[in-house]
DNA sequence: GTGGCACTATGACACTCGTCCTAGCAAGCC
DNA sequence: GGCTTGCTAGGACGAGTGTCATAGTGCCAC
């Protein structure tokens, strides 16, 4: 429903989850979102009426929700060895993507993180993309006949250290944690391969 | 050197890590860790003269500090196993702390993401932690006989995902996944133990 | 042309922020 | 006594915050 115009309402959201990734949702201010989106102040009222906290949910659905989006592809076509690569291979992305190592991280967990959320709504919605993203990657394992129990714990460690790895390369300005943290779960499923014997 | 009282210094600095553990650095205001503190706003400056920045690298050296010194000791006396149960029931305990779940976080990393941090002090510091307590964790392994990339590897694991699942389970209002990562790197400890046998 | 609507562009409000500054208080030394 | 010193208590400042209201603009149906 809605979706009237694929104009300023998307360019906000993009502007916001831009800086959610740099600053944090604290960090982050109205007026910086809508001058890097070219809008005007008032517009962020107008397609946006619950506010701040309405645009950080909209930010979750439609970029979290298209991350997920594509980890679902991916994973639904490759085998969970490639699924991680690209996994890894986005977050490294990310990380390095201005040159400068280390200062944008995921707009998700920014979100995730934010200080007020009285109903908790932010939360919700952050947590519902991980639970997507952590299911791609256990159905893909799943597929691969590797135990339901196993994989979703492979899934979830997946996500966790994913999450992980993104603060511990932004403190270190340095990504090569993000590529030790491939290799750590790369072995995990080769481990897991062959036979995924596991009580 | 200094340290002239322990009063209302260590009073504001515990006051800024609990308050960066439930709003992370930008969602915290000076005037709620003095308050938190019961100290006065003035005495802010009078105790850390170079302002928010100064209480934030000062919360990591102290608390940081405290959390990679009980590290150091569990992994020093300690198998690999047992030590990553103790990080476990740590994170455990910090998270469902105040019975309500997933409010509380890991300062360290919350001043790993502070918005402004311009001349990376803020980074710096909460590096120096992370690589405390990674190199702790590799230590323990290697004493186990386990190669010393291999250690390094589960270290930089271990900790990646102890700080991502801190997220996942703030958003998911559900310690679940705690035990999840717990039982993951328990289960990689165990292939890593009889035999370290990897390239 | 004219009316209505979607949207832009700002101004303003009430806060809160980090920061600074000046009083006031208490203790210790002479 | 007087004096310095260490610290508290809180007022004040300028900037920035989220939020709202109102005036202005362009487009589209009739």
């Amino acid at each position: 429903m809605s979706q009237p115009a694929p104009g300023p309402r998307l360019q906000m959201t993009l502007a916001a989850a831009e800086l959610f990734r740099e600053r944090g949702y604290d960090g982050t201010g109205l007026r910086e979102v809508v001058e890097r989106a070219g809008a005007a102040r008032g517009a962020i009222y107008h397609h946006f009426p619950g506010g701040k906290a309405e645009l950080a949910t909209t930010v979750v659905d439609a970029v979290g929700g298209r991350m997920a989006d594509l980890v679902e592809q991916v994973c639904a076509r490759s085998t969970p060895t490639e699924a991680v690569d690209s996994l890894m291979d986005y977050i490294e992305k990310v990380l390095v993507g201005d040159g400068s190592v280390g200062r944008s991280g995921c707009p998700v967990a920014a979100v995730a993180l934010a200080a007020e959320d009285d109903d908790g709504a932010l939360r919700a919605a952050a947590h519902a993309v991980f639970q997507r993203i952590r299911t791609a990657i256990a159905d893909c394992l799943r597929r691969d006949g590797i135990g339901a129990g196993t994989a979703e714990e492979f899934a979830t460690m997946a996500v966790a250290s994913a999450e992980g790895v993104i603060i511990l390369a932004r403190a270190a300005r340095d990504p090569a944690a993000v590529r030790t943290v491939r290799r750590s779960l790369q072995w995990t499923l080769q481990q897991l391969g062959p036979r995924g014997a596991r009580s």
